[in-house]
DNA sequence: GCACGGTACATGCGCATGCATTGAATGCAA
DNA sequence: TTGCATTCAATGCATGCGCATGTACCGTGC
């Protein structure tokens, strides 16, 4: 299941983290390379624990919505258009990823009934299933990036 | 002075925030999404501040370490691999835009003469103007997005 | 019914990025 | 000196992204 082969993007976070991290910053500036060091550092992290399991961060984000959106059956799904207000993409990258994740069976792509233009997505028993078997490491990224004893 | 075109990515930033914003988050994946939602706002706005200067944001992040790294007459300039640790790219993406700067007039390439590997980088008069007009921008899109009183 | 402006999603396109690799230069060791 | 591993920066390549645009559809006003 390639999907995404690289994206590992894991720059000078590492390194660039170093020098404002032990202390949070004073100005904005340094308050501002925080929250940047802090972000390069965890997606760092969480896209290489998730390319393991052929996704990107962002793929996970919107699998995320759609798993803690729809009730355990599946059925229903999300509107693109919600999906978009909870992820930090552009509506055109939203509806490439969205047919990433449909050509590789994690997701499906309906009609919707009430409005034409629309779509539903919603998960497949193979999307839900992926989604329970990453999150946890997810989760483990997390506290290990964020929580204060790292 | 066209240097880069686009890359606003604006994406569903401001509408995003709005969920997990107006108080800071709970859990680790809310603390998450929190440092997510700023990230995306505030990139977004200074890059949308500073493309009407022709630059990304990665752009001023060079250029802000070229300038306060060196000297007023802007003489010895920075290694390479001194910028990198400063700012989170990885190493070819940082030699592509230290590339696209210098196309610009912006930065100068030299050699280094300690190790004739490296390369010396550092502002040109025009990179230093350039930056004296922009850093001020930047400044108040920070204040603005990361202020409390937002 | 029809025209028109607005909305929802898809697609063309250019760009920046990361990874892998390359070529040059260094430093160390035999 | 030669040989080899290492490091620095540049480049080939594939990919994701945002903007602009296109297409289908909605809703309103006539």
């Amino acid at each position: 299941m390639p999907m995404q082969q690289k994206a590992f993007f894991c720059y000078g976070a590492l390194m660039a983290a170093q020098k404002s991290e032990a202390g949070a910053a004073s100005g904005l500036v340094g308050q501002w390379r925080d929250i940047l060091a802090v972000h390069a550092r965890t997606m760092c992290e969480l896209d290489r624990e998730l390319h393991q399991h052929g996704l990107g961060a962002s793929d996970f984000e919107v699998l995320d919505v759609l798993a803690e959106g729809s009730a355990e059956d599946g059925t229903s799904g999300f509107r693109v258009q919600e999906i978009a207000t909870q992820v930090h993409l552009s509506q055109s990258a939203l509806s490439r990823l969205i047919g990433r994740l449909e050509k590789d069976g994690l997701v499906e792509r309906g009609m919707c009934s009430e409005d034409r233009r629309g779509v539903r997505v919603c998960l497949t028993p193979k999307g839900r299933e992926l989604h329970g078997e990453v999150r946890p490491l997810q989760r483990a990224v997390l506290s290990r990036m964020l929580e204060p004893g790292a």
